[in-house]
Order: C-alpha cells, then structure tokens, then sequence
DNA sequence: ACCTAACTGATAACTATTACTAAATCAAGC
DNA sequence: GCTTGATTTAGTAATAGTTATCAGTTAGGT
C-alpha cells in the first residue's frame, strides 16, 4: 500500500479549496484546527507536501517568506498585494507565445516558469484613499501591521480562533477584556479592514486581519 | 549624517559586483572573508539589506530557500537550474508589450512584475548525458549533494575557504588528509563539477561545488 | 580634537520548515 | 470480525536562514 486516506489529509484538502485563496501552511493550520482540534501543525505541512507531489493542489513559492499553496492547479499567474500580502490568480491572454513555459533560453532547457506581479489590491488602494486625520488607519506605506496595539492584536487573534463569525460578547469572553472595549476595537478594526460584519452584529476576522496578526 | 561609508560596506559591494553572479548572503559572505576576516554575517545581510534600499543592488527572492542579490540592476529577469540551483540573468526581447510591468491587472495596479524561468542549465544537461556507469556521478535527480562522502565534502569546504586557485597540497594541508587521496578526491569532484582547473595544476571550487556543500 | 549618530562583531532570538519518536490508525488478507 | 504491519499521526526537537539586540567602535560634520 502506499497513500492512506486519512481524515487529517481529507479535511486539509477540502478547507484549502473551500477557501479558493492561497493560504499559508499556518493559516491552513488554523482553519483546520477548528474541525480538529489537536491536528499538529507537522501534519499540515506533510500533507501539503504530499498532496503537491500528486498533483492534487500546487505549492507556490510566491515571494516573501512562506510558501504558499493553491488548490487550483490550471496554469495560471499571480499578483501579491504588497500592502496586505494577498496573493490571487491571473490568467493572462495572448501571453502563451511570448513568455513560454518551454523551450530554451540561453542554452537552458526551460521546464517551466513563474510569473508574479507585484501591485496594490482594489482593497488596499481604497484604503489609502482614506483622509490621513484618522489616527487608526493604515498609513499606506505597509506598516500597517506595526500600528496595531497589544489590545487589537488580541482581539483579532480571538477572532482568528474563532470559525465562522462571532459576536462581540465572545471576544470580551475569549479576550477577558471589557465588553465595551471590545465593542470599540472591533470598530476600529472593521475601519482598518482587518474584520468584517458578514451578519449584522456578528464579525470576523478577514484575509487582512490575519496578515496583520501574523505573516 | 546618514549613510557612511564603511570599508564592509564598500567591499561587499566590490565583491558583489565583482563575482558577476546571484550569490546568496553566505556566500558573500564566505568571499568577504578571504579580505576582511573578521567580518561578521550579519553585517553582510544589513549591508545587502542597505545596499538594495539605496538601489546599488537587487534583492531577487528567487525560488529557494535563500535570497539572492545582484549586482545588476536594470530590467532583466532570471533562470534557475532546478538540478544545480545556479541563477543567471536572461533579457527576454520584445516581452514588454506582452507582459508589462505597469498597468493594471483585474483592479490590481501594477507596480512591478518578476519572471523566473525553471529548466537544466547546460552543465547539467551534459552532465547528465554521462553513462549511469560512473559512480562518482550525480543522479541528475537533483540529489548529487547527498552523494558526496564526508571526504569529499572536507575537500569542498577547504577549497571554499581558499581564495582562489590552490594546489592539492593546500587542500592536504587545511583538511589534514593524505596528499595522495586529495589528488583522487579533486579528480573525482572535478569530474562532478564542482571543482575546475583555472589554471594546470591549481583548482577552484566552481558555484556547483558551493551548493552541493551549502545551500 | 570632539561629539554623536551610524555602524560593527558577536550572539541570541525568531520564523518557517523538516526530522524524529512512540503511539495510533487504516486497510489488506485471513 | 480479527490480525497484522506499514503508514500516518501528534508532539516536539532540530535545522536553516534571517533579524534583533547590545556594548563597543568609527565616520564624518562641527
């Protein structure tokens, strides 16, 4: 025999191409987590290792510091936002001929090539567009991350704990801070982009948020 | 004041310039050393860091585990050995139209574009060619590190610690091994590539013999 | 010559990933 | 269904590459 069909391994696959981003190994991890509590973040990355090997999704190794994985494995390019560090696909037109996947160049025998383009996302460029008297907002210049005080990084990271979306009563409990401090962070964070209110009265945390806290 | 100028500073950069290629900050620094040997690693990566601000350099964040720097900073893209790992600059003609750097891409707006194509450099390729009979040969999987013995790899690491040609009595003398087997050991590594004879009689490790040791 | 921000070497800390371990689990054959 | 053994797992240690820290040194303006 040779690969098993685990429930780590299903559960892994399923939540990457649910998501339809490109998630890091960690932030995969802490998704999974929350339909299995005590999986090890080791078994996280063997899988993705493996399930790349079998062509089942695709490792990226887009820039920056970790690795990222797809589960769309059709070629395809990507953007990397360099504010929020949001990476998605681009499939570019007519681009086949002249940037080809194989050939030779230079006396290299081409197997294959990356394309990434680096640029600000619709959501970051509106951010920036924002009047700069607002002393919670991002400055613009990618330091976003470093504004943030101890007291919204522990919200946020409650957030990021929680599946699915939450009230504001939750974070207090999970936080052990003042509910109406929460209440007040959670504003402040939605301004930022870092969290989102898909019901009314329920928030979570959104791809932003999560670089903010980590990577 | 702010930026000075410090000898560090100014030989990283000679040294950079100099070498012509994509080397990693360890590498660098390993050069540096043979001119400054008390030279601190950490003091090359804040200088690389530095140095790529200010625009002498470029940071590359190629594929792999480690970043690359280069000295050549117009517009050009790159090449990468997937058996070897060596980086080359390629300038593509006629690409500009087809895939811009500028521009807007699917409400992203571009700021900055990076191609890398992956494929077996021409060493390798002849490498490979060689018939399977030959033990001291690499697998052309990409393995050939793994096949060194410690010997080998002591003989390696030596003549990365020289700057420049040496003699196999060199070698003999820095590793403490029997002239004799030295000779056989640079045979063999000469063979695999790692090691070249810029000169009759003298030998150099070539780029492939720095990865197959380090990286 | 003096002063001080910029810099350095040495080393600890950090982050992302991989390797290792004993224990648990899947599935093939009875 | 039970046995069996290779595969996989959780937990953790180890590693590689890079960054941060810090006390001491130095460049370069005054």
């Amino acid at each position: 025999m040779s690969v098993r069909r685990t429930s780590q391994r299903e559960i892994i696959l399923q939540e990457l191409q649910k998501s339809r981003q490109h998630l890091t190994a960690d932030q995969l991890f802490r998704v999974v987590r929350k339909k299995m509590p005590r999986i090890s973040l080791a078994t996280v990355y063997r899988n993705l290792e493996l399930l790349s090997e079998t062509g089942l999704i695709a490792k990226l190794e887009v820039s920056g510091r970790q690795r990222r994985f797809d589960s769309e494995v059709v070629g395809h390019d990507h953007v990397t936002c360099v504010q929020c560090h949001r990476v998605e696909n681009v499939f570019l037109e007519g681009m086949k001929e002249d940037c080809p996947s194989h050939g030779v160049v230079d006396g290299y025998t081409i197997k294959g090539r990356r394309l990434e383009f680096f640029g600000l996302c619709p959501r970051c460029q509106k951010k920036n567009k924002v009047p700069k008297g607002d002393a919670t907002m991002g400055c613009g210049c990618g330091c976003a991350k470093k504004m943030l005080t101890d007291e919204q990084k522990m919200v946020l990271q409650a957030m990021a704990d929680f599946h699915g979306p939450c009230v504001a009563k939750d974070i207090a409990a999970a936080t052990g801070l003042e509910a109406k401090l929460v209440t007040g962070k959670i504003a402040d964070l939605k301004k930022q982009g870092f969290v989102d209110s898909p019901v009314r009265c329920k928030y979570g945390i959104t791809a932003d948020g999560r670089t903010a806290i980590k990577g």
